[in-house]
DNA sequence: CCTACTAATTAGGTTTACCTAAATTTGGAG
DNA sequence: CTCCAAATTTAGGTAAACCTAATTAGTAGG
């Protein structure tokens, strides 16, 4: 608790809580209750980690527009054959309350109950990673695998109980907001640091978690959400030349790890 | 925070330091790293959370001496059909680093890295009950149900964080020892409540966790890990009236209330 | 010693979530 | 408008962990 803080400064937060759209579904048919607690392989809400982890990559995938999403694109993320994607969206599909829609051979959506159980696992999986930064001092490149694990097996008292502890956050560690209680995510546009086009200040909105040996190099640079970031681009062979606030120390980023860095326009 | 210790006095803490004998195993086969990474089956450290239940309740059943454990038992305590038990045994039992030692109509007993295991998980639970407990306020009820769901997945890391966060407490909140990071767990000479066969005044050692209802209401009468019990046996209809510290106030346990708490002499 | 009875095992199935290999579709290039 | 390569889907399998039903081993009583 040494002078940490899940959200970057203040003005990323005034921010957050200004420009914000929502994107809100409707409860139609709040109970998943299908499943009998049969053979044990049903988990705590009746998905499976698997299924879950499925739900996960559509909402990722297809971005706040819910694009669809292909099966090829489905297996590269989670790692599996395409094959094994097919089986799987045809099970959610046909499910008597399904967690996608899909149609064969044009990719699949998520259906309003999916929606809400994968902002409910988002949810869990930030609030996680907020919770072992601040309180359990994890160092931030190591709070995406265990969230990664834990998101699937705790309780609604444990999400609730962690949340208030934090003081109900509305931004993790990495930048990322997250989903309330209700299945409702603030959405920032920012942009790549990889699409900047031409030199500028920016306030870094996020860093991507999905490689925690970036997330190690990037937050070493001093690259953190809330801080601001002046880009000078195009400079050497492809990479970004970035200073932090006014220092004059200047870090040249590969295009590899500035792919992960999304900034905001500096506000005024 | 608030008042509350997962030890309930000096007394019991004393208890468990000095009165303590140690089971030790020596660490032949380090590795248990057969496994391959494989179909997605095998977890964080090579077992499946099913393998850590069986190794759980061997080692649960079995009791410091080590009996032989018998595939009815298993059964009974893991709610599955004996037919199972006799499968999962066997591949236990088979594997290349062997986790039991298992003769068929003879039961199971842990082989050395079995019951390291064993309580390496049970070491997950305990510091996950005291955790919660300690520090997110669960009610006491409510910890084993979510120990035992994350002891399977947390991390290392995660062990190492909670154990230093509160302390490296050697006592959950149910009065239960916590094994250490080396596998070793204090034994307590302890009795059942319903063992007690004359009138007399007892410490509290601990609670049994299996029950959720009985633990709030033994925990409702004040009936805690530290504090001291005075015991008028066999009074009505198999039950037990028992009363707190100097309180005045009785309370009348069922038997198969009283099952569930043990007691230490009173050291003097 | 033989018979019940219970415990334990074997045999044969199911479900979940994967995989590989062999069709199909689809969409874009020519 | 045809043809091909990439994307998808179908078909057929595997490994975990269960289950039920049928068989075999122990063991306690007569």
């Amino acid at each position: 608790m040494g002078g940490r803080s899940a959200v970057g400064n203040a003005e990323i937060l005034r921010f957050a809580q200004n420009d914000v759209r929502y994107v809100r579904w409707e409860p139609e048919d709040s109970a998943v209750m299908t499943f009998g607690e049969r053979g044990m392989a049903a988990r705590r809400h009746g998905n499976t980690e698997s299924v879950d982890n499925y739900l996960k990559a559509i909402l990722s995938l297809g971005g706040a527009e819910d694009r669809r999403v292909t099966s090829k694109s489905l297996a590269d993320r989670l790692g599996v054959a395409p094959a094994s994607v097919t089986n799987m969206l045809q099970k959610l599909a046909a499910a008597a309350a399904p967690l996608v829609v899909y149609e064969r051979h044009r990719g699949v959506q998520l259906s309003a109950t999916g929606r809400r159980r994968a902002l409910e696992v988002v949810r869990h999986h930030r609030l996680i990673e907020t919770f072992l930064y601040e309180i359990l001092d994890y160092p931030i490149e190591e709070v995406h695998d265990e969230a990664e694990r834990l998101e699937h097996f705790i309780s609604e008292r444990f999400e609730e109980r962690i949340a208030a502890k934090l003081g109900h956050p509305t931004i993790d560690p990495h930048g990322h907001s997250i989903p309330t209680l209700e299945g409702e995510m603030a959405l920032q546009d920012s942009i790549l640091l990889t699409d900047v086009v031409a030199d500028g200040t920016f306030v870094i909105e996020s860093i991507s978690d999905r490689d925690s040996g970036n997330v190690r190099l990037i937050e070493a640079c001093g690259i953190t959400p809330g801080a601001t970031l002046r880009v000078r681009t195009g400079s050497p062979l492809e990479g970004y030349s970035v200073s932090i606030g006014r220092s004059t120390k200047a870090f040249d980023l590969s295009r590899e790890v500035a792919v992960d860095v999304r900034l905001l326009p500096q506000s005024k």
